[in-house]
DNA sequence: TATGAATGAGCGTTCATTCAT
DNA sequence: TATGAATGAACGCTCATTCAT
C-alpha cells in the first residue's frame, strides 16, 4: 500500500547523508549545521525536513550508522577466550561512542528511544549489540549461570557505566577499559568453584 | 576568608529557589524558564546569574536535592534481607528518576562522579547511593566475593539500564523493577557452587 | 478552435472543486490548502496545476460562486422601496463577505473590477452586483440627480467601508448594517431641497 | 505601573526604525527583509522581535508613520473651497498610498484592524483621516444636511474604491483622481435647490 | 494529463547568558 | 548585588509552485 519509494529520493536522501558523512568527518558531529548539509548536497533546506523529521533524526541515523559498522565487525570476530579479549573487541565501539562528549549524549538520550514504533537507528543498534554479546558469550569461558543474553544486558550496562565515568572528572585518570576489566571480571567470571 | 554570606542574598536565592519548585510541582522541570523563575521571585534575570553559574546550576539542585531526601529515607532503613527487598527500598529513588524523560536525561549527564568537591548535586548523590548501597550489601545474603563497594557500582549501572529500558519503546511491556530483579539476582546473588 | 474538453478533465476538475469544497465547510476558507485538497481528490499535487493556474483561481472560484448564488437571489427580488430593504435585501451577502477575515481579504483585493473576459469570478460578481444595484435604484424612491450606475459604486463603496469597520476593534459595537443604514440614507435619499 | 521606558531601549528602537526607512527608500516597502533591517541596525535579530511581535508589525508602523506624515501636512492646509480642490489636498496622500500594490494591500489589511486593543498604526491614521476632513468640509460650500464628520466617512469610502480601481486591469485607463471627482462631486455638492 | 519530489527565500523562534549601568 | 535590554546562532517551518518523468 505504501507507495514505493522513487529512485530520486533515494538519490537526494544519499546526497544529504554523504553530505553529511563529509562535514562530519572534517569537522566532527557536534559541528554539524542542516545549512550546511544541503549546501553541500545541492539540495534545498526544504528537501532536507521532507526527508527527516528534524536535524536529529539524520544524527540518529548517522551515529547509528556508525554504530553498525562497529557491529558489523564485531560479529565477524571470533568469540573471545576471556574478559581481556573481550574487551579488546569491544574498544573500537567504545572508543567511537566516546571520541566526543556530543555523541555519547545523543547516544544516551537515543538508546532509551522515544516512544512509538519510530525506534530510531540507535536504539536498534543497541538490541544488535546485546545479539553480537550473546553469541559470543554463549561458547566462551563465562558464566553460565544465567543466560547468555542475561550477561550481554550486563556488559551494556557496565559498558554505559564505565563511559559515564569517562566523562567525569573526578575519573579521569583511570582509562575507561580498565574500570570496565574490573567490573565484567565480577560479572561475567564463572563463579569459584569453592569460596 | 569566605565573605560572610549576606542576609539579602540569602533571601533572594530562597526566592529564587522557591520559584523555582513552584513551577517545576505545577509543570514540570522540563518546562523551567529561567525567566519564569526571576518573575515568580520578583527580580531580575541577571540577578539569577549572580546567584547561580547557570541554569543547570540550579536544576542540579533541585533534582540533586529531591534525590538527597530519597537517599535520607533510604538511609534510615534496615540493610534489606535480600534482592526483592532491595530493590523496594530503591523504588521511590526509581520512581523519581524516570517520572520525566528530561529528569532521567539530567541525571544521565550528571551521572558516574563519585565524591569530591565543586561536583554537582546530582553528582554527589551518586557517590551517597554507593555509600547506602555498600552498607546494605555489607551485611546481607550477597555475594561476598567482590567488596561491596563494586557491588554497589554494578547496582547503580543495572539500575541505569533498567530506567533505560522504561524509556524504550521496545520495553515498555515489562515494568521497571521485575527487570531489575532479574539483573540484581544474577549480580547479587553469591555464586551457587559457592552456596 | 478551443479544443473539446475531455470528460476526465471535467471529472477530475469536478473532485477537486468537490474536496476543496469539503475542507472549506469543515475548516473554512483560510485553512485551505492545496495539499489537502489533492489528497481528498485522490490526485497528485501537480495535478491541481493542470486544472488552476494557481490557488488564488479556486479560490476565486469558490469565493465567487458563492457570491454568485447570493446575487441570483438578490436579482430575483423586486427593486427595494427604500434603504432598509435594500440593506435587507443585500444582508445575506454582505454577511456572507463578512463571515471571515480572510475572505473578505481576498474579496478586497480582488474589488473593484466591473465585467470583462479573463477577469476572476469575484470580479465579475462586483460588476454584476452593480448592475443589480443600479436595476433596483431605478425605479425606487432613491436620489436622480445621478445615474443609478454611479449611486451603486457608492453602495459598494460604502457598503465595503461598513465591512470594513466591521473587522476593527474601535467600531465594535454597533452592528454592520445599522452603520450601512447612516450611510446609504445620505447616499441615496433624494436632496431635501429637491423633495 | 508599567515600568519606565529605558533610554537604550528608545535608541534601539529608533535604530531599527531608522534602518527601515533608508531600506525601504532604497528599495520600496515590499522588500524590506528583518534580515537586513537588524544588519544595518546593528542589532541581533531576537532584538528585532523584542521590540515588535513581527515584521508585520514594523511594517504597519513605518506606513502609518508616513501616513501621518501626509495627514499632518493636510491638516495645515486651509479648507479647500470645492471638490477640485479638496481632491488635490489629498493627491499626495493617495499617490503614497497607491504608489506600491504592496503597500496599499497592507493598509487594506491594517485599516480594518486585527481586534484587540492593539489597533496599529494605519488603523489609527484612518480615525485622524476621518477628523481632518471633517474639520475641512465644516466650513466649506458642501453639503450641510449630514454631518461633517458622516461626510468624511464617505469620501474615505469613495476614496478605498478609486484607490481599488486603480489597480484594476480594467481601469487603468482614466486616473483615480478623475474617477474621484465624479464620486465626491455627487456625494459632497449641496442638493441643487430645484431639481 | 498525471505524478510527486524538489524548490526556496525568509520569517519567527528559542532562551540561556552577558554586560553596561 | 541588582537590573533588564541585548545577544546570537541555528533550527524549524511554510506551502504554493515547478518540472522531469
Amino acid at each position: 500500500m505504501g507507495k514505493p519509494i522513487q529512485k530520486r529520493t533515494l538519490v537526494t536522501r544519499g546526497k544529504l547523508i554523504a553530505a553529511a558523512e563529509e562535514i562530519i568527518s572534517a569537522r566532527g558531529y557536534e559541528d554539524m549545521r542542516v545549512e550546511e548539509v544541503v549546501q553541500k548536497a545541492g539540495v534545498a533546506k526544504g528537501t532536507f525536513f521532507a526527508h527527516f523529521p528534524d536535524k536529529d533524526a539524520l544524527m540518529d541515523l548517522m551515529i547509528g550508522g556508525r554504530i553498525d559498522t562497529e557491529l558489523d565487525r564485531m560479529a565477524q570476530l571470533p568469540a573471545p577466550g576471556g574478559v581481556d579479549e573481550l574487551i579488546r573487541n569491544m574498544t573500537p565501539l567504545l572508543n567511537f561512542m566516546t571520541h566526543e562528549r556530543y555523541v555519547f549524549d545523543v547516544i544516551l538520550r537515543h538508546s532509551g528511544a522515544a516512544a512509538r514504533e519510530d525506534i530510531g537507528a540507535i536504539a536498534r543498534t543497541f538490541g544488535r549489540q546485546i545479539d553480537v554479546m550473546a553469541a559470543w558469550l554463549a561458547g566462551g569461558p563465562f558464566r553460565k549461570d544465567v543466560s547468555p543474553h542475561l550477561l550481554a544486558d550486563g556488559i551494556q550496562a557496565f559498558a554505559v557505566q564505565a563511559m559515564a565515568l569517562h566523562f567525569c572528572a573526578l575519573h579521569n585518570g583511570e582509562p575507561m577499559t580498565e574500570r570496565l576489566v574490573v567490573y565484567l571480571d565480577a560479572w561475567l567470571t564463572p563463579p569459584p568453584s569453592a569460596a
